[in-house]
DNA sequence: TTTGATTAATCAATCGTTTGATTAATTTTG
DNA sequence: CAAAATTAATCAAACGATTGATTAATCAAA
């Protein structure tokens, strides 16, 4: 019973998802959520009270998912400042890049300049993951491993910026690659591991090469 | 007379842009924007003949003004291939970084999977630069002054994608850099610069270091 | 039977668009 | 040039459709 209505939930909120990242906030209809997720109308409602509410609901699911999965990265105190870069450009590619329609969701809604108490739940989650990047660059930076000079906060956006830019624009990437992206072999099998091999080599030159050359 | 006519088209296209930029093309009403633009409401159709030929004017109206910026840079046989590239950067982050809602209104909408039609208008806008930027990259990699395993389309998603990561989410961007971007002031004088340096210095390190390295 | 889940029907509000009428500007005609 | 005819520009009002939300009735389960 209590199960059965937390999948209905979680359902739900599957299909919202998907439909917010397609249509945007304003342009998915409750009519169209509830009809994709099989449910009447009312429920939306019902559950979650509102459109916004619905929509907040999502990201409150989102936030702890993020957490952990940067936890088991950030505090292995074994591996060193790239190392743990490394490690935190294999995971995303892995599980953020491929069928993540939450992050065209975040990126689309980010940038409106109304909603600002959804703004602000948005730049919190999106915190989480930022600062635990800073935190390790910052680390590489401070034992002397990474070049003294780099601008963190740029190489950050650079990170994400790269990302963001391949699966906001799955259209544009494709063309730019040469290949349909969104053809999940492809992405698989050969622009996963590309992505990962580009961003290390990317990241490398700029933050330790140089140090490298002047040793 | 004539002149106060395409004025008048051009003052309804420069606010429209801002609010489609501020709410997205669903989230603008057609009301707020006659109403900002001090026009009567059925003069948007009447002129643009519906809200999506308006959208489609605004870009339109774009496309010219960049084709002109890039071909300046690409055609100028009398730079090098990282000149050319280096050129690009200080025009990009001067003339488009800076007040310009537009792009956020692009890759807000391109990430939608609805209005097929109007994605393929914004590609094509889109690919001008795209193909502008590629020529250069390529040219530097036929004559040997880059390094030959570098991933082109990858580092196009890294330019571009990383202005629209500081542009599309300011709120985002303030807080990583530490200070609100959307300050005139702090753009002009400090975050501007340090873009340019900072984009310049990367690409540099993956471009040409390495190839400095093996000779 | 009573409580919570689910439904169809309906609400007021807003959407983009169209209309018919009116004014201003331009062109044509005598 | 001046009067008439035509076109362009602008407006308030209203259109049908759709929006998010709510209601009251029904269903299911304990």
């Amino acid at each position: 019973m209590d199960k059965d209505k937390i999948d209905k939930k979680d359902h739900i909120l599957d299909v919202a998802e998907r439909v917010f990242a397609d249509f945007g906030f304003d342009g998915a209809s409750t009519r169209t959520i509830s009809g994709e997720a099989g449910v009447n109308m009312a429920m939306l409602n019902y559950y979650f009270g509102s459109k916004e509410g619905l929509f907040l609901a999502i990201f409150e699911r989102k936030i702890s998912s993020f957490r952990t999965l940067l936890q088991n990265i950030g505090n292995d105190d074994s591996m060193t400042a790239w190392c743990k870069l490394d490690k935190c450009i294999d995971n995303y590619v892995e599980r953020i890049i491929v069928n993540n329609c939450f992050q065209k969701l975040i990126n689309r809604e980010i940038s409106m300049n109304k909603r600002w108490d959804l703004t602000d739940k948005i730049t919190e989650i999106l915190m989480v993951n930022i600062v635990e990047i800073r935190k390790i660059i910052e680390e590489g930076l401070n034992n002397g491993s990474f070049y003294k000079d780099i601008d963190v906060p740029m190489v950050i956006a650079t990170i994400f910026g790269t990302k963001n830019y391949i699966i906001n624009t799955p259209q544009l990437s494709s063309l730019i690659i040469g290949h349909d992206i969104r053809d999940e072999k492809f992405m698989e099998e050969e622009l996963k591991p590309r992505i990962k091999t580009y961003m290390k080599r990317l990241l490398k030159a700029y933050l330790v090469n140089e140090n490298d050359n002047s040793k």
